[in-house]
DNA sequence: TATTAAGCGAGACGGTACGTCTTGTCTTGGA
DNA sequence: TCCAAGACAAGACGTACCGTCTCGCTTAATA
């Protein structure tokens, strides 16, 4: 993770990696199946320690809150780590298998987790399209995060959040 | 074209290229900086020429329109180069500028005139976000396309269209 | 020996010897210093069991004896041992050492103890170098051996026997 | 050559070769197999140049001296290079016939001409067997090139010629 | 009989060199 | 004069062995 810090995703190397860790390359080998794989185990935990999943008690707000965070971690640092695990995903459709599996799906299960809340408690539509509104929560998230055209933040989770309401959600009587 | 369509995006190599057009490499990178440059070029025409703006005179019917096509273009082949494209701007962020200015941001544009024709139509807020619009509806398409979590298809365009209407849209009257 | 004969001597490995023998190779480095000291311990016993010292009352005859037998045993498997042996002896002149004291020098001192006795008979010139005996001797065969440009034969254990008295023996009378 | 003589054959790189000519190592690998064939390629041209046939109008003479400068050459730091070279051809029975066929066999060939211009003054029987006296000459300079326990000096050339020649040559009249 | 120590298999480890691959630049020779 | 052909420097890749090291599991000797 410090390498990442310092070098950037792109110009990692194995034998970077191998040299700063005072490791032969052929541990790194044998652990893992090359650079995205290591990277990638070495997120997925950081992701999920530091990302909770708030309980407000209001879906609209669990949903900007969850999104507010995931923001603030790539701004931290993680964007660069993110991308480059997305860009190994699409050279390597292999990885992308296994970075479905083990990152976006886990990140999925997450949100969908605060919208059936949200169901349950009446605030969303019981026959709300919850892969759909997952989508349109985390693709937008993903579209600024690579290409890069306006910055990940408060305004854009509670934009995200409050958009996706007026969707799926039940109109609040009175 | 017919080299990225058999060997897809990541093996596709300027050795390759250069061998295949019976050309020189040196001749290319006097045209091109480099192979995502290349493709770019060779991309962008085919997006905007294949994908033309739709009018059907109901903001809805448009978008939902122009994003089928844009789904069906992915499904026939475009997909693998689209995704290549990405990849290369996340590894050479001078690449992602260009992505962005000569691609992405065209294709955010073309949104834009939809969204803007039915403000002017009166079907859509006049205060509604647009670039937050465009997001939301290109968003969850790239998502799909990196992800391959689900297809593209024209329930899913049809679901963005109508989500985002009531995001943003005025109630018709009655 | 069996791996010997199976892989060759170049593709043998501590590794493969270890796993054959169903022994952990910390146990073979506890025994020997290498691969090399390994296998010159295996094969010294061989050559000195195998190839006796012949003794026919007449120089000439136990020469070319001595010398047809180490042909036979080289052509019948033992070669390639002992060039993968010299190629070590080579690489590492520290295991030059080694096998100079334990098998070179030994099959000297067998060829030195025939020639000496012809000196005993009379057959040989007392002042005869036996140094250079030796050496015009064992020279060529492993001249062949390792160069194999022309085969280990009878009759090039005779043409080198005869030959070498010519230059050093004494003509029998009449 | 300079590489040769500083670090020896056995931790002759080709990193290293590559490196200090400052050239990658793709070129090297255009040019050469390897490291083998590379250093034969040097050596071979260095042997033939170094070692003319001489010319003294005695065959004798002119065996001891074309071993005498042979053994000289080694003896001024080819030693060294030529074991290495043996011990690849050893491990690699390709590189084997190879350093036969461009080292070995041209080296016999000049000290069969050599014999041959012997028969032809009348010095040297007409049926002798030339190969096996080649194999007598250069036989024991290998011997004692590989095994290191004696020298190769004048006096070692002198023996081998003189000896050859009582077992093969014509007693001068008287 | 219970305790301890030695020796072992298994295999992970740091390290080094390999031969392959692709990049973007430079050079050459024929049209 | 142009350009295909491809050599070139650079450097990461993933593999193969090396010789060292640490683990537990026997197994034998000791207490």
């Amino acid at each position: 993770m410090d390498l990442l810090r310092e070098e950037g995703y792109a110009s990692l190397t194995i034998d970077g990696i191998a040299h700063r860790a005072g490791v032969g390359k052929q541990t790194i080998y044998r652990w893992w199946k090359g650079k995205p794989e290591l990277v990638l185990e070495a997120f997925a935990s950081y992701a999920s320690r530091e990302i909770p999943l708030p309980d407000t008690g209001v879906a609209q707000a669990d949903i900007e809150a969850f999104l507010a965070t995931s923001f603030r971690k790539l701004n931290e640092g993680a964007a660069p780590v993110v991308r480059g695990l997305m860009a190994d995903a699409i050279l390597d459709p292999a990885f992308g298998d296994l970075l479905r599996e083990v990152f976006i799906s886990r990140r999925r299960d997450a949100l969908k987790t605060l919208l059936e809340r949200g169901i349950a408690r009446g605030e969303i539509s019981a026959d709300a399209d919850i892969e759909l509104a997952v989508d349109m929560l985390f693709g937008p998230m993903w579209y600024r995060l690579l290409n890069r055209h306006a910055p990940l933040n408060r305004r854009f989770a509670s934009g995200l959040a409050s958009r996706l309401m007026q969707g799926i959600g039940i109109a609040p009587a009175g």
